[in-house]
DNA sequence: ATGAAAGCGCTAACAC
DNA sequence: GTGTTAGCGCTTTCAT
């Protein structure tokens, strides 16, 4: 990479480096017809500044990072777009990272942004993390964080997710309002957050329905698709619910497979509704009914306070949680 | 981001900067124990080297650029996934860059690398795309760029795609051996050559067979789901095709919803087939034919030969083609 | 085997 | 209004 620099724009027009420097950046000290003159040639001679000696320079390196545990989710991919979307706006770069779930990946991840590399972090950690002193010590070198989705409840910063308790709730009552006498849940592995909510808003949900509570009916499902077919085809066969609610739209497949193995008619013999953020889901077989989280303006609202905390324009990130609302779509495979 | 440098650990330890840094790289002419001394404190404090001086001192970043048209999109979800992980594996970064199929915003985020930020590009171009120049002053600059998926066959470069003519040729040929008599094909916007490989495959096969050939069974489809869903429609009605051959995922989705809307039966009164690396294109009502791309396995090729290159394991990058083999996967929207 | 010093390209405090 | 200079943290040549 051979390229100008602000020595050579120097040279040329026989003025010193810091001036070039000041023109630039439109410094006010610096006469009009120099600026024009800095801007020109820089211009004709397509002259970026050289980002790291400005990082270097700065202690800012205008990126962010974000850590996801996976991509091949709709979720994820919306969220990403709709951070990239804001970042690009506010002449931010986005490094991405992807964990696979793993924990020590995570924390290596976390490692490598140390020293600078970024000025803050978006993060929805991993389902198998339980210790977040990597990202304590992120934070404590001053480096803002924000968790989405997947947050941390005890870490005291910035989270973004949706109301999943409450829309488990609405989505387990509904399987009960459509006639399922029993109702089984499909969900997240590890004690994510979001799995304890979304598993709490289930069983309230059975509670004040008078509804058959058992933990034989809870799926703890695992990040292997063919793992988690077996358990949930076990599941079905011991216990034939007739109403799944899963956590997740990649374990509503899972049923969807399962169903056809066992000759299970949706919404017939099984109704199902799944978190979910398929564009598609109404093209299913049958259409799913979904619980559909704002996945873009999640991603959006994240890195938005990020940066707007980055730069200075809002109060230091404080330990507040915004909630989405999540909407509850309803299609055939919860039909009566 | 406030954190231990090197300074620091030479202080500690008496020692000159140099030497610490020369441990750390284990060089040669360090003593063992001093190598050991340094390293453990380095552990200890968590050091980690400031990239952006590094990366300012040795002229490079270990940092690559992803820069895509979209990312709702399952194929570059997947790509990002292999790319993701070979990064990883290597220990580079991964900046991503969504272009929105929007030509102005792909310029200026090419602009954005004409600096050293990155060490090397991964490019899909955007749709909008005709005119190469700012990727070819990258090139000039000496960035090694590698093109996947939509590339731009003038460029002096490495380019990772698929065997999309022949593959659209046997998706053309599949609609007729099941009986189609009037194949439409719904073909994306602009002149990626992509977009050409496809259709061109798509009239050879109609060619071949002595089937009707117009370019009023050829739908231009936009970047805008409405209005594709409008020109699809009027297609139907204009034209009544009992075949489509749609170029990607997204206009087989329009073409289930304009089927929807016209009272037609998939696949009793149209055949459809598509590009898609949807994993669930299996649970679709009815399921979608598709043509698969081994996304995955395309960004790892296409990430690992960039750094390859980037480590100087291989000749630099030439203008070869690598093509990967597409699978046409029959399911019932294009059953007899 | 270790250290001194220059310099990557840029910014900012301070001089003139 | 413009220039001089120091220094961000690191690597690397050259001396010792």
């Amino acid at each position: 990479m051979e390229s100008v620099n602000i020595k050579k724009l120097a040279q040329l027009l026989n003025l010193s480096i810091a001036t070039v420097s000041k023109a630039l950046r439109d410094s006010y000290d610096i006469s009009k017809e120099t600026k024009e003159k800095v801007v020109a040639l820089a211009k004709e001679l397509n002259y970026q500044p050289n980002p790291h000696a400005s990082s270097l320079r700065k202690h800012k390196s205008k990126t962010i990072a974000v850590i996801i545990p996976e991509i091949a989710n709709n979720y994820f991919t919306l969220a990403i777009n709709g951070i990239e979307t804001v970042a690009q706006e506010k002449g931010y770069h986005v490094l991405i990272y992807i964990t696979h779930e793993d924990y020590q990946k995570e924390v290596s991840l976390a490692k490598d942004l140390y020293n600078g590399r970024v000025d803050g972090l978006l993060i929805s950690v991993s389902g198998a993390t339980t210790d977040y002193t990597h990202l304590q010590q992120l934070q404590q070198m001053g480096l803002p964080i924000v968790f989405f989705d997947r947050v941390c409840e005890e870490f005291d910063t910035l989270k973004v997710t949706t109301d999943d308790y409450e829309s488990s709730y609405l989505a387990t009552q509904h399987l009960i309002e459509q006639g399922c006498k029993k109702v089984a849940h499909l969900a997240i592995s590890g004690n994510l957050s979001i799995g304890n909510k979304r598993k709490r808003g289930y069983l309230q949900a059975l509670a004040d329905h008078q509804m058959p509570v058992s933990e034989s009916l809870i799926v703890e499902c695992t990040n292997d698709d063919e793992i988690d077919g077996e358990l949930i085809r076990e599941m079905f066969i011991r216990e034939k619910p007739d109403g799944i609610f899963a956590a997740v739209e990649r374990y509503a497949m899972a049923s969807y497979e399962v169903c056809g193995l066992l000759n299970l008619q949706i919404p017939r013999d099984v109704k199902v509704i799944s978190f979910s953020n398929l564009r598609i889901a109404a093209f299913l077989n049958p259409s799913l009914s979904t619980i559909t989280q704002p996945a873009f303006d999640i991603g959006k609202e994240a890195a938005s306070r990020l940066l707007n905390t980055l730069e200075k324009k809002n109060a230091p990130l404080t330990n507040e949680n915004i909630i989405f609302k999540s909407s509850l779509i309803q299609r055939t495979s919860t039909a009566k």
